[in-house]
DNA sequence: CGTACTAGTCTTTTT
DNA sequence: GACTAGTACG
C-alpha cells in the first residue's frame, strides 16, 4: 500500500509521521507547509486509525480554512466530513451557541462586527461626556481590543491604571461597554474567544468533552495568534497534548491586531518536550530572489535561525526602478506586464501587484483600464460592511430577533420614515425604564406617554416587521430579502437621493441577492434558515474573491498577499514613509520596524521567477505631494542580486521637486467607473461559477421583460394587476402596475418577478 | 425632522 | 483627495 507520505521530502516527511505530542512545525515561505498539514491529517487516519472526527484543524480565515477543507477533502477519503476545519472565531461560535447560557448569555446572542461596536461606543462616550477629539472612540476600542487579547477585565486595567487619568477612563469606559453588550446579549469579535475560554475554566466538565472531541489538534499560521487563541489551544490540548502548530515568525505581520510573536518563539518553552521541524527547502522562488528575501531579513534580531534554500537555480536579477510619480510606476507596471504578454513570457494572471497601502491601489488601476489589462483588486472596503449590505442585514436581524437593538435602532428611519433622535431616545429611555429592549419598547410606543404624535410613526414599522415574520415560514429567503426591497422601496428611496453612487449599490444589493440564493443552494431544502444565513454572514468578511482561473493581474496589499504565489511580482512603492510607513520610522519601539520589514520578506518570496521593486520620487499621499528616499529595504539587498538602471549611488534621494514632464492624466470618478464596470460585472458571476455554486435562477435581467403595457400579470405578493407603463430605468425596467385593491405599484422588472397571464 | 455644508481624519486587516 | 461625522439652518 503506497504511503500517503511518500510524496514528501525528508524533514516533511519527520513532521508528518510525528503525530503524538507537541510539535512545532517551523515552516518558511514556500516550504510546502499546507501540504504537510494534509499529509498528516491523512496520515493520521489512514494508518494511525484516528477517527476523524477527532481531528480539529484551526485557521486564522475563512478563506485558509476553505482552502485546507478542498485540499483534505481531495487527500483523505471517507469520512473527511467529519473533519473540523474551521477559524478560530467560528469554532467558539460553534462551542458558544451550545454552552454559553452556562456563563451567563442566552444563546441566541449577536454578534457585533467592528462598525457595531464603533456605535455602542459612540454611545458610552456621549453618555460620559467624555471629549472624542481628545481621545477617539477608536483608540478606547483598539485599547479594549488589546485588552482582551491579553484577557484582561475592565477591573484588571483600572489596577493597572494605578489612578493615572487617562488609563482610569479607558478602564471606565471598557466596563460601561461590556455592561451595554451584555444588556444586549451581544458579542463582539475578542469576545468569542474569551468567552469560550471563561467557559471552558468555569465549566471543566464541558472542557473535558471538547478535549475528548478534538484529540488530534492543529493551528496553521501559528505566528499570527494572539494569548487569548493561545490560551484557548493549551486548554484544549492539555489532556492529550497532541498539538502541532505550523508558522513562520518571518511571516507574522500582524502584531498591529495584537498578534503574539512570542507564541511561536517561546513554544519550546511552554511544552519542553516538543518535537521542533524546520522546513528550510523553498519550491516557489529562484535562489536570487530567496537571497534577497534572506538578506532584508536578517536584519530583525530576534527570529529563530533558520535560511531557505533552493535547488531551482540562481534566476535573473532583482529588478529596481526608480521612477518620477506615482503615474510614471504605474505606467511602468503596465508597460512591462504589456511587454512580458506579447513576448509570451508571462500571462496576466502570472502577475501581481503589490502595495503598503490600499489606497495606492487607484493610480495603479487607472492605469490598468487605460491600458485594457484585465485586472482585479483583491480587498478594499469589506462588503458586508457596505451601508446597503448593513441596511438589509439589520432587516433581517431584526426579522429575525428583534433583540439585536443596534440593527432595530439603523433601519429604524431606513428608508426615511420620520422618526428622528428626540423619538428613538425616548423610546430608549422607556425601554431603560422598564428593562425591556428597544423593539419592545417600540411595540408599546402608545403606551409612552412623552412621544406624543410621533406613536403613529412608529405603529406601521412595528406592524411592517410583524408581517415580514409572519411570512418567514413560507417565503424563501431570497424571497424575503426581495419583499423587503420592495416593500420599504429601498431601491427607489436609494436612488433618490444618491444618484451618484446608486447604480454601484444597486448592483452590491443584487450581489447580496446572489450570495443569499448561494446559501439556501447549499442547504438542504428545509436546513435554510435565516438564522442560519445570518450566522455564516456574521464571520464572513467577503465574498471570496479568490477567482484564480480567470486570466487577470491581481492587485493587493502586501498583506493580503501572505500565503500566495505568482510568478511575476512587482513590489510598488518602496520608498521611505510608505514602505516602512511612517508611523513606523518615527515611533520609539524598534519592534514596529521589524514587523515592516516581515512585510517585505512576506512581499518578496511570493515571487516565484521574478521580482519588481518600484519606487517613486514623487507621491500624492493623503492629498499632499511628498519627496521620498528609495526604501532602506532596497540597500538591504546585496547590489549583485539586483540590476539597477543607474548605478547605486546614483539613485536619486529625497532632494525635492524636479518638474513633471507630462501632466499625469487623472479620469474624473465617472469615467472611472464606467471603466471598470465590465470587469467588477465579471468578477461576480465568475467566482459563483468558480466555487461550482449555483447561482440558481437568473438575475434581475437587463433584456425586456416579456409582458407589455396593458397586459394581464400576477405578482407574488399584490396579485393580479394591469401593466401601465414601462420605463427603461439605469439598469433595469421599471414597470408601473395597477393591481386594483393594492393601488397602482412602480416597480423593477427583475425584483418584481411578474409573470404574464 | 431633514438637508446641506463644513471640518477633520487619515496604516496595514480578519473575525 | 475622499470619506465621514457633526453642525447649522430651513
Amino acid at each position: 500500500m503506497s504511503s500517503v507520505i511518500d510524496m514528501l521530502n525528508d524533514k516533511q516527511k519527520e513532521a508528518a509521521l510525528h503525530t503524538e505530542g507537541p510539535l512545532l512545525i517551523l515552516a518558511g515561505a514556500g516550504s510546502g507547509k499546507t501540504r504537510v498539514i494534509t499529509n498528516r491529517i491523512a496520515y493520521l487516519i489512514d494508518e494511525c486509525g484516528v477517527n476523524p472526527w477527532n481531528i480539529l484543524a484551526i485557521t486564522f480565515t475563512n478563506k485558509a480554512a476553505g482552502e485546507m477543507r478542498q485540499r483534505v477533502d481531495d487527500m483523505v477519503g471517507y469520512g473527511s466530513d467529519s473533519i473540523w476545519v474551521a477559524t478560530f472565531h467560528s469554532t467558539c461560535v460553534r462551542i458558544l451557541r451550545r454552552y454559553i447560557d452556562k456563563i451567563g448569555y442566552d444563546t441566541n446572542f449577536a454578534i457585533y462586527d467592528t462598525d457595531d461596536t464603533k456605535t455602542v461606543m459612540k454611545g458610552i462616550c456621549k453618555r460620559l461626556q467624555i471629549d472624542t477629539k481628545q481621545m477617539h472612540e477608536r483608540a478606547f476600542l483598539s485599547a479594549i481590543s488589546r485588552a482582551k487579547d491579553e484577557m484582561m477585565t475592565a477591573a484588571d486595567l483600572m489596577l493597572d491604571a494605578m489612578g493615572d487619568f487617562g488609563a482610569t477612563q479607558v478602564a471606565k469606559v471598557y466596563a460601561e461597554y461590556e455592561r451595554e453588550l451584555k444588556k444586549c446579549n451581544a458579542l463582539d469579535f475578542d469576545d468569542l474567544l474569551l468567552k469560550t475560554v471563561e467557559l471552558f475554566k468555569a465549566w471543566p466538565d464541558i472542557l473535558d468533552l471538547y478535549q475528548e472531541r478534538f484529540k488530534y489538534i492543529m493551528v496553521d499560521e501559528y505566528q499570527d495568534t494572539n494569548t487569548v487563541q493561545f490560551e484557548f489551544i493549551r486548554l484544549l490540548a492539555s489532556k492529550y497534548s497532541n498539538i502541532c502548530v505550523v508558522g513562520d515568525d518571518d511571516q507574522s505581520i500582524y502584531k498591529f491586531r495584537g498578534a503574539n510573536i512570542r507564541n511561536i518563539l517561546d513554544f519550546e518553552k511552554v511544552y519542553p518536550d516538543a518535537k521542533v521541524v524546520k522546513l528550510e527547502q523553498n519550491y516557489r522562488s529562484t535562489q536570487n530572489i530567496l537571497d534577497a528575501a534572506n538578506a532584508v531579513i536578517s536584519n530583525n534580531a530576534g527570529r529563530k535561525d533558520k535560511s531557505l534554500w533552493t535547488d531551482k537555480g540562481e534566476g535573473g536579477n532583482v529588478h529596481f526602478r526608480q521612477c518620477e510619480s506615482s503615474y510614471e510606476e504605474a505606467e511602468y507596471v503596465v508597460d512591462t506586464i504589456l511587454k512580458n504578454k506579447r513576448e509570451g513570457r508571462y500571462d496576466y494572471s502570472d502577475c501581481a501587484v503589490l502595495y503598503r497601502t490600499n489606497a495606492q491601489a487607484r493610480v495603479l488601476e487607472e492605469k490598468f483600464i487605460l491600458s485594457g489589462i484585465p485586472y482585479d483588486v483583491v480587498g478594499g472596503v469589506n462588503f458586508y460592511a457596505r451601508r446597503e449590505i448593513k441596511d438589509i442585514l439589520a432587516y433581517l436581524k431584526t426579522i429575525d430577533n428583534a433583540r439585536d437593538d443596534l440593527a432595530v435602532k439603523r433601519i429604524i428611519n431606513v428608508p426615511r420614515r420620520g422618526i428622528g433622535a428626540t423619538t428613538i431616545n425616548k423610546v430608549q429611555e422607556y425601554a431603560n425604564a422598564n428593562d425591556i429592549t428597544f423593539y419592545e419598547a417600540l411595540t408599546k410606543a402608545e403606551e409612552i406617554s412623552s412621544i406624543g404624535r410621533s406613536a403613529v410613526k412608529l405603529k406601521p414599522f412595528v406592524t411592517m416587521i410583524q408581517v415580514f415574520r409572519s411570512k418567514l415560514s413560507y417565503l424563501t429567503l431570497e424571497e424575503l430579502v426581495k419583499d423587503i426591497l420592495e416593500t420599504t422601496e429601498y431601491i427607489e428611496n436609494m436612488e433618490s437621493d444618491s444618484t451618484e453612487d446608486a447604480q454601484a449599490r444597486v448592483e452590491n444589493i443584487e450581489e447580496f441577492i446572489n450570495k443569499v440564493v448561494a446559501y439556501e443552494d447549499e442547504q438542504d431544502e428545509d436546513e435554510a434558515s435565516l438564522s442560519g444565513f445570518l450566522e455564516e454572514v456574521a464571520l464572513v468578511a467577503d465574498i471570496d474573491s479568490a477567482d484564480t482561473d480567470s486570466n487577470k493581474v491581481l492587485l493587493m496589499t502586501l498583506h493580503s498577499a501572505k500565503g500566495l504565489e505568482f510568478p511575476f511580482v512587482f513590489i510598488t512603492g518602496m520608498e521611505e514613509g510608505l514602505f516602512p510607513s511612517y508611523m513606523n520610522i518615527t515611533s520609539d519601539d524598534p519592534s514596529e520596524l521589524e514587523e515592516e520589514r516581515r512585510l517585505c520578506y512576506v512581499g518578496i518570496t511570493r515571487a516565484m521567477n521574478e521580482l519588481t521593486l518600484t519606487c517613486a520620487r514623487q507621491r500624492m499621499i493623503r492629498g499632499e505631494t511628498q519627496f521620498n528616499a528609495p526604501s532602506r529595504f532596497i540597500r538591504e539587498i546585496p547590489p549583485g542580486l539586483m540590476d539597477l538602471k543607474v548605478p547605486a549611488n546614483r539613485i536619486r534621494m529625497n532632494d525635492g521637486p524636479v518638474p513633471v514632464k507630462s501632466k499625469p492624466y487623472a479620469m474624473s470618478s465617472r469615467e472611472r467607473s464606467e471603466a471598470v464596470k465590465p470587469y467588477i460585472a465579471s468578477a461576480g458571476s465568475r467566482t459563483m461559477a468558480s466555487v461550482g455554486i449555483k447561482t440558481g435562477k437568473e438575475m434581475v435581467s437587463s433584456g425586456a421583460p416579456d409582458y407589455g403595457v396593458g397586459d394581464r400579470v400576477r405578482h407574488i405578493k399584490f396579485g393580479e394587476g394591469v401593466v401601465k407603463q414601462i420605463d427603461k430605468g439605469i439598469r433595469d425596467y421599471e414597470v408601473t402596475v395597477d393591481f386594483g385593491g393594492y393601488g397602482v405599484k412602480k416597480m423593477l422588472a427583475g425584483f418584481a418577478k411578474l409573470k404574464k397571464i
